[in-house]
DNA sequence: TATGTGTTATATTATAAATATAACACATAT
DNA sequence: ATATGTGTTATATTTATAATATAACACATA
């Protein structure tokens, strides 16, 4: 699993070492029970602190993404469900971007392609 | 031109009002030509800063959505187009709330029936 | 000339992100 | 037993971003 950190992006590196985790288990490059690397290791291996190591994992653990375990450190864990909470939050997410796209002159089959190629990355495991 | 803003949102205010304008114009309540209420008068109704509106009001001119007259005040103006610069952004946007989506098990099926839905509504000007 | 637009400048406060250090709890390999 | 490598908790500090507060200015036009 590789991870790489963009310092001068807007997004908050515990967001992005967030999101990549979410993406490498959509991709499937992290599968259940895999080990990630540990918060110390992490944060040494980039020059960042314990701490935002630990604030991704624990959002990830409170999402149902990751477990923890005394001597293997966090786990994959896909506890994870699509709820209808969810699903609300996946539509405000949504929402405001798809805005974006089609106000710029986007058809709804050009942005829609976009999001099966995404998709599709993650059906064929890439 | 309706705008609600939800201060105990982890999203800041001027994003809100951003994104709710932009949304406006997918939806059809915004057309070119329009006038925006001006920035203090917006920053009134609300009990915000001045500052705060005029933020999201000048990312919005910045990305050619809005232009702006002496007199007049913000205008909608759609000059925003999807070039290559954002299709890129629009894809980094998506694929870490698609990911998301994927890994908590939803099919492709499924997510694109919802951003279907979305966009259903800016089609139709709902 | 008064009024209502946006603009610019400066300072301050509030909140969130990231860091720095230290000490502790626990499992297990040696 | 003890050392080591996990995560955990606590406290304080620094940095960056968001939001506010005030004031003065430029411009168009009624």
């Amino acid at each position: 699993m590789l991870l790489r950190i963009e310092f001068e992006s807007d997004i908050p590196i515990y967001m992005q070492i967030k999101n990549q985790i979410i993406e490498g288990i959509a991709l499937g490059m992290l599968k259940e029970g895999d080990e990630l690397p540990s918060i110390r290791q992490l944060a040494s291996d980039f020059g960042i602190n314990l701490h935002t190591v630990k604030k991704a994992y624990d959002i990830l653990k409170d999402e149902g993404f990751l477990s923890v375990h005394r001597r293997k450190g966090y786990v994959v864990t896909k506890n994870a469900s699509a709820d209808d909470n969810f699903i609300e939050e996946l539509k405000k997410d949504l929402q405001p971007i798809l805005a974006n796209a089609f106000s710029r002159g986007m058809t709804e089959d050009e942005i829609l392609k976009i999001c099966r190629e995404i998709l599709e990355q993650f059906k064929n495991g890439m």
